[in-house]
DNA sequence: TCAAAAATAGTACTTCTGTTCTATAAATTA
DNA sequence: TAATTTATAGAACAGAAGTACTATTTTTGA
C-alpha cells in the first residue's frame, strides 16, 4: 500500500474513526474543522491524494458519500496472541486486523445454526453459526473442503467434502458418524464453509 | 418492533438494501425518485414515521446521515438449521438474523489470536480469533465466565474464572494443562471472551 | 360510518456541500 | 540547489439537500 504522507495520514486515520463511530462519512468543512484548517481545499487535496492512492473512494458530487477501501474502517484490531498454556507478549499495538463485516456483507453468504455433533472434531459445536458461501461450480471443490451439502433421503448437512470420480464422501469429524458415500448425482454442494461464529453471553 | 404501514414498509426495505450496497444512505431525493413519488414530502413524511417507531435516525439537517437502528442492516440472515446426522428443515426464509458488524463495532472489543490448545475442550482452537470485551468490574465475574487475564508470572491466557473468596482458579478447557491458583490480587483480568471466529480459506 | 392518521403533490427557502480557481508558503525530492 | 509536489488560505459558485408549509386525497382504525 503507497505511503502516506502525515497530513494524509491523520485526515485517514480521523476518517476511519468517524466513519466507525457515526457510521457514515463527515462533510469536507468538517473534516477541515478537525483538521484545524480554515478553508476546505486543502481537505480536498488530501482526499484526491487518498483517492489516488487507493485508500478511499466517493460519489462525485454527492454529500458524505466517501468509502474506506479497506477493511480495517469494519473490522476488528487484533491486538495480539493469548495463549494456551504459556505467556504471550502483552498486546499494545494492533497487529493484524479482522474485518467481519466485510467478509460477507458484499457477498451473498449466509448462517446457518448448528445442530448435533457430527463436526465436534473440528471444533464446530451445537450452537455455532457456520457461514457458508453458495457456490457457482461444485466441480471444482478441493478435497477435504467443509461444505454444506444435500443428500437425498439424508437433509442437508455440514460435512468435509471428498470426490473421487463420480463417487462423493461426506465425512463428519466424529467417529461415532459414518460417511455418506453416494454418487455426485444424488449431493447438491449448497455451499462451502467460511467461516464459524461463536457467541457467547456470559456475563 | 412496531408495526409499519407498506409504504413505511417499502421505503425502508429499500433504504437497508442501498445502504448495504453503497456503504452510505441516500438523500431524500434520491428516495423519492426510488419511491416513484414526484415529491420530497412523502418521503419526509415516512421517515419520521420510522423514526418515531424506532428504525433509524439521523443527524439533523445533515445530508445521508440515515442510520439503520437494527441489525438487519449488518447482519447475516440465518437461513435455518444445519445438522450433524440427521437432516433439517430446508432453508428457506431467514429465521434469525446474526449482527456481526454491530456487535463490537460500537463497543471496544477486540481481538486475540488463539494459540496453543488449552481451550479445545471448549471448542476453541488454534488460530481462532478470541473477541473479547473489556471490563470495568471484575468483582462481579460469574464463576465460569471464559476471560483473558494476566497472572504474574503466566503471562496472558484464555480460561475459565473461577472466584471463592480471595482464590481465584483459572480453569484451561483441557485435561492436559492444571488450573492455576492464586489469589485475586494476582489476577488481573483483561476481558470477558463475547465470542469466536474461524475463518476458512479452502477453496 | 366517521374521525384521525397517513400519503401525496407542489412550492419555496435556507443552509449545506462539493467543486473550482488563484495565489502563496512549505516540504519534499532529484 | 533547483524543481516538483504538497499544503494552505481565501473567495466564490452552482447545485444538492434538509426542512417547512399548505392543501388535497387516501387509508386506517375506532
Amino acid at each position: 500500500m503507497e505511503i502516506l504522507t502525515e497530513a494524509q495520514q491523520q485526515l485517514y486515520d480521523w476518517l476511519v474513526d468517524y466513519i466507525r463511530q457515526h457510521q457514515h462519512a463527515p462533510s469536507i468543512r468538517q473534516m477541515m474543522r478537525a483538521m484545524n484548517l480554515k478553508s476546505p481545499a486543502p481537505v480536498q487535496s488530501r482526499l484526491e491524494h487518498l483517492k489516488a492512492k487507493g485508500y478511499i473512494e466517493w460519489e462525485e458530487g454527492q454529500a458524505r458519500t466517501i468509502r474506506i477501501l479497506h477493511s480495517e474502517a469494519s473490522g476488528l484490531p487484533i491486538l495480539g496472541a493469548i495463549a494456551a498454556g504459556g505467556l504471550v507478549e502483552p498486546f499494545t499495538d494492533v497487529k493484524e486486523q479482522l474485518d467481519l463485516s466485510g467478509f460477507f456483507d458484499r457477498s451473498n453468504c449466509f448462517g446457518l445454526r448448528v445442530v448435533g455433533d457430527s463436526m465436534i472434531d473440528d471444533f464446530i459445536t451445537e450452537g455455532d453459526v457456520a457461514i457458508v458461501q453458495p457456490i457457482q461450480e461444485p466441480s471444482n471443490l478441493k478435497n477435504g473442503t467443509i461444505v454444506a451439502a444435500r443428500v437425498e433421503g439424508h437433509g442437508t448437512t455440514l460435512k468435509r467434502f471428498y470426490r473421487s470420480g463420480e463417487q462423493v464422501m461426506l465425512k463428519p469429524a466424529n467417529p461415532k458418524y459414518k460417511p455418506i458415500e453416494v454418487s455426485a448425482t444424488q449431493v447438491q454442494v449448497q455451499g462451502v464453509l467460511v467461516g464459524v461464529w461463536r457467541g457467547y453471553f456470559h456475563r
